[in-house]
DNA sequence: GCCCTGCTGATACCGAATATCATCATTGTG
DNA sequence: CACAATGATGATATTCGGTATCAGCAGGGC
């Protein structure tokens, strides 16, 4: 089977200080998509950014009392559909987000401290695609979250 | 690999007259747990079989109109919490639910008809347990929904 | 049949998210 | 650099899915 290997989004459980080289980026990409560079924007972002875990839409509102909450809600909506951020689903059904690394990845959700880690490299998605057409099923994609403890919080 | 079965939860895409021998058992499970039979409960739980594809509360709501907007969500609630009822995430992020079979399994979600088929005897768990593992993860559970097109819906 | 207790359902309420719309700011153009 | 077009903002209203309340009802054990 293929290695797994991950990536932990941040070495702390709390917010980061945001890189102002990722906001650039993407920043960037935004605007070749034809998004205007807006300070407001650039905030919600960076806040995205500075998360150390999965986060909610209501979170980023707090963490920016000076942006409007329309503002804060649109913003995530936009780097959501243009991929820049990722949702996540808890296992209780409650829906989150996190910045993307792009690439396609699944989630190693803690339920101890919260924390997301990346797995990358894993092959679920050829076997699922045998197993679906092995049913008469056109697989086009999946969504899948892995629940669990992590390292850190097994063994403390 | 494992070999895959699927389970069409109905021949059509729609409505089917609910089996009352399906309503019973259900029936039957709850009063073990202590739960009472009443006529409302009775109404949501048939009307939860009667739909051909994962529907949403208010979808029951809707074909009950004859009962209260609370008790067919206490009573959805109810069969999701004793696994009577499984939730089936959308590709878009939308939940909605579906009568159980019970037993892991998992969904084949057709974009096109929106009809879910069951996904069983699919060896994910293993392979995700030695993933995680692998990245320093002790899995407890996972949530994996497959989205594409159904055999009828791939050649019409 | 009685009574306890869980269930019902009308209503009020809540929180998350979106629609509205006048105003502002970014960015391409001259 | 100034202008104008238009996308973005944010205060507010509104919608929507879901839950809390609570008086009255009914299931089921006795």
């Amino acid at each position: 089977m293929a290695v797994a290997s991950v990536v932990r989004h941040t070495g702390h459980n709390h917010p980061r200080p945001p890189s102002a080289a990722v906001v650039d980026d993407i920043v960037r990409r935004l605007s070749r998509q034809g998004y205007r560079d807006t300070e407001p924007r650039r905030l919600v972002i960076s806040a995205a950014a500075a998360q150390g875990r999965p986060f909610t839409a209501e979170e980023l509102c707090a963490a920016l009392p000076c942006v409007g909450r329309a503002t804060v809600y649109r913003g995530l909506r936009l780097l959501v559909d243009t991929n820049q951020v990722c949702r996540v689903l808890l296992e209780d059904g409650e829906m989150r987000y996190q910045l993307s690394r792009g690439g396609h990845h699944h989630h190693l959700l803690c339920g101890a401290c919260g924390i997301a880690a990346d797995l990358e490299d894993c092959d679920v998605e050829g076997m699922l695609r045998n197993a679906a057409r092995a049913a008469g099923f056109q697989m086009n994609g999946h969504w899948l979250e892995v629940y669990g403890r992590c390292g850190d919080c097994v063994r403390p």
